[in-house]
DNA sequence: GCGACAG
DNA sequence: ATCTTGTCGC
């Protein structure tokens, strides 16, 4: 699948920050999906020495959770890692690996923050603006916000908020095991992102989609790195 | 000025 | 993100 929007990404950090700002007001934050069969889950893997990057997009069935595709792509870093500057840098390789998948699908899961960002426009808003489609952030921490602790029984949700606005929510998607950072990433309401989380972690912290996208990095990045 | 800071 | 094997514990 190709991009519906299509922008420069060879960017100065001031231009990268302009774009944002402007993108965002494109974020949309009600459901705006029918049935939902396929989940896709995006991760990107670096090189521990040098500048290579490893992106890879797997396709969940969203009943059984079995693995319906996997697509890679290998890229160059042309962006630095700036906290809030996020998809500047992993987005390009995404695409790409994006651009490969046979299956189109209905929900997209990422790893990093959706609107829970200084400007609203996180790696997963970005993603779903771009592609037009429904995508829904998820971190293992926060970028920005304030929050109280949920309780430790599975499917406990508080509110992170900024600036006197809900930006996400901390969810604990496993008793007693740390919760993760969901956030609305685009045409996606916060409540509905939380119970397709929470349903796609029935075994471990993360969601099962990102953990395939991570595993799926690892055995590209290996076999480059051999 | 100080502390925080997705991956 | 990346350093990284075994090991403590349920």
């Amino acid at each position: 699948m190709k991009p519906v929007i299509s922008h420069p990404w060879d960017l100065s950090q001031n231009e990268a920050l302009l774009l944002q700002q402007k993108l965002a007001t494109k974020v949309v934050r009600e459901d705006k999906f029918g049935d939902i069969q396929l989940i896709a889950g995006v991760d990107v893997a670096y090189e521990k020495e040098g500048d290579k990057l490893v992106a890879a997009v797997v396709i969940l069935d969203a009943d059984t959770l079995n693995i319906v595709e996997t697509a890679t792509a290998t890229d160059v870093a042309q962006f630095p890692y700036i906290p809030g500057l996020f998809s500047f840098r992993e987005l390009p390789p995404l695409i790409l690996a994006m651009s490969k998948l046979e299956h189109q699908p209905d929900l997209i899961v990422c790893d990093g923050q959706g609107i829970a960002h200084p400007r609203r426009l996180g790696l997963a808003s970005h993603l779903g603006v771009i592609f037009d489609m429904p995508t829904i952030g998820c971190g293992k921490t926060k970028l920005i916000g304030q929050h109280d602790t949920p309780d430790i029984k599975r499917g406990a949700v508080t509110p992170l908020i900024d600036k006197d606005e809900v930006i996400g929510s901390v969810l604990r998607t496993q008793q007693g095991i740390n919760p993760i950072y969901v956030s609305i990433g685009n045409q996606i309401s916060l409540s509905t992102a939380n119970e397709w989380v929470l349903k796609l972690s029935p075994k471990y912290r993360l969601p099962e989609t990102t953990r395939s996208a991570d595993q799926a990095v690892r055995v590209k990045l290996s076999k480059i790195t051999s």
